[in-house]
DNA sequence: TTTGATTGATTGATCGTTCAATTAAAAATA
DNA sequence: TATTTTTAATTGAACGATCAATCAATCAAA
C-alpha cells in the first residue's frame, strides 16, 4: 500500500536491518534478500533506494560513524575542562546504543572490509585521525606534545582493543568496565609522565620481587 | 610433473597464498581460483588437499594462531623473572613475521568471521584466555589478584587495539613503537596500583591546569 | 491522470565443487 | 636391465547453486 514520503523511513529500516543481518549472518554471507526481508520489504526496493548492495553497506557504515560522532560531540559540548573532555571522548565511545553486540559486529566487519575499499578506508581514517587529534589536544593540558601524542595513540588503541575483544566475549557488553579500563590508562599515564617530568629518576618495576 | 610427497609443500604454499589473497582481495571476495593461482596450482588441487574453501580458511587461521603461539612460547622459555615474562608476551605479539600487513589483514578478517563460526570462535577464545591467563599470572608478582586481572585484560585489549589500528595505517608496521606503547601501559599500571596500595591518597590529575 | 512506491520473476555472472582423464614417479615383475 | 603395474599428483572442463541487479507490471495516494 504505497503511501508517499516512504523513502526516509525505508532507508532507516534498511540500514538497521543491515546491522542486524551482519550480526546474524556475518558480513560475507549477508544477502540483499535477507536484509530486505528483515526490513519488511522486497529485494527490489533495496536496490531502488540504495542502487546496489555496496552502496547500502557503505551507507550503513556512514550511519554508524555519524551516530558515534554525534554522541561524542554531545558529550564534549557539556565538558568544560580538559580532563572532562578526555572523559567525554572515552565515555562517548562506549555509549549504550553504540556498544551493542550487533553494532560491534558491524564495526568489526567494516574495519576488515575497509582494508580493500578505498572509500571506506578514507572514512575510517578521517574518524580515527579526529579522535586522536581531540585526545591529543586535551592531553596537552597535562603533558608535553610528544607524550600527549603517544598517550592519545595509546588511548585510541585501547578503545579499539576493548571493542574488538567485546566481539569475542559471550557476556553482554559492560560499558562501565570498558570506560574504567581506558580511564585507568589515561590517568596512570598522566601521573607517570608527570612524575618523570618533575625530575625524579624514572621508577622501574624491575625491582619487584623476583619469581 | 607429479613428484611424490608434495602434500606438505602444497598445504604450506596454499595457506601462505590464502593469507596473501585475503590481504589483496579481502576476505569476502577471495576465491579458491585466486588462491590456487597464487600458489601455482589448479583450483581442483586446493579441494583435493583441503576438502573445501571453509576448511582451507580454517587451516589458515589455525596456522596463524600456531605461529603466534610458538613465537611467544619461545620467548617465554628465555624469560626468568615475572617482569621479563610480561615483556616476552608483549614482544611476542609484535614479532616481525607476525606483525606484517598481510598477516594483520588475515587476523582482522578471522576475528570478524569468527563471530558467526563456532569453531573459529572457540579457537580465538582459547587463545585469548591463555594470553590473559599468562599475563595475570606474571602480574601477580606485582599486584593483588583483582588488579592483576584488570591490568591483564587492559594489556590484552591494547595489544589487540594496536593490531586493529595497524590495519588502517599506511606506514609500514613499527613493532618497536607498538611494544613501547603496551610496555608503557603495564609499567604505569604497576607503579600506580603500587602507589595506591602503599597508603597514599589516590592522586588525581583533575588538579591540572584548566583549559 | 499522474506519480512514487513496491513487487516478484528473470537474467547473467560468479564461484564452489566434482570428476574423469592425464602425467610421471615409484614399485613390482619379468 | 627392461617392462609392466601401481599409485599419487594434477589438471581443466562441466555442473549446479547462489545472488546481485534489472525491469515490466501493479498499486494507491495525490
Amino acid at each position: 500500500m504505497p503511501r508517499i514520503g516512504m523513502e526516509a523511513e525505508r532507508r532507516r529500516s534498511l540500514i538497521a536491518a543491515t546491522v542486524d543481518a551482519i550480526h546474524e549472518q556475518g558480513y560475507c554471507d549477508v544477502t540483499i534478500a535477507q536484509i530486505a526481508r528483515k526490513a519488511g520489504v522486497s529485494g527490489g526496493l533495496a536496490h531502488h533506494y540504495f542502487g546496489s548492495k555496496d552502496q547500502l553497506l557503505a551507507a550503513t557504515m556512514r550511519h554508524l560513524l555519524h551516530e558515534l560522532g554525534e554522541g561524542i560531540r554531545a558529550r564534549l559540548a557539556e565538558a568544560h575542562t580538559p580532563r572532562a573532555r578526555l572523559s567525554a571522548i572515552i565515555a562517548g565511545n562506549f555509549e549504550t546504543g553504540q556498544f551493542r553486540e550487533a553494532v560491534i559486529a558491524a564495526w568489526l566487519a567494516f574495519y576488515s572490509q575497509a582494508r580493500t575499499n578505498p572509500a571506506s578506508q578514507r572514512l575510517l581514517r578521517i574518524y580515527s585521525a579526529r579522535l586522536v587529534s581531540n585526545l591529543t589536544h586535551s592531553l596537552r593540558s597535562f603533558l608535553p606534545l610528544p607524550d600527549a601524542q603517544l598517550v592519545a595513540e595509546g588511548t585510541a588503541s585501547m578503545i579499539d582493543g576493548v571493542w574488538i575483544r567485546r566481539a569475542l566475549k559471550e557476556a553482554p557488553p559492560d560499558p562501565e568496565a570498558a570506560i574504567r579500563l581506558v580511564e585507568d590508562y589515561v590517568e596512570a599515564q598522566i601521573l607517570l609522565h608527570r612524575a618523570r617530568a618533575s625530575g625524579a629518576t624514572t621508577p622501574q618495576s624491575d625491582g619487584g620481587r623476583p619469581e
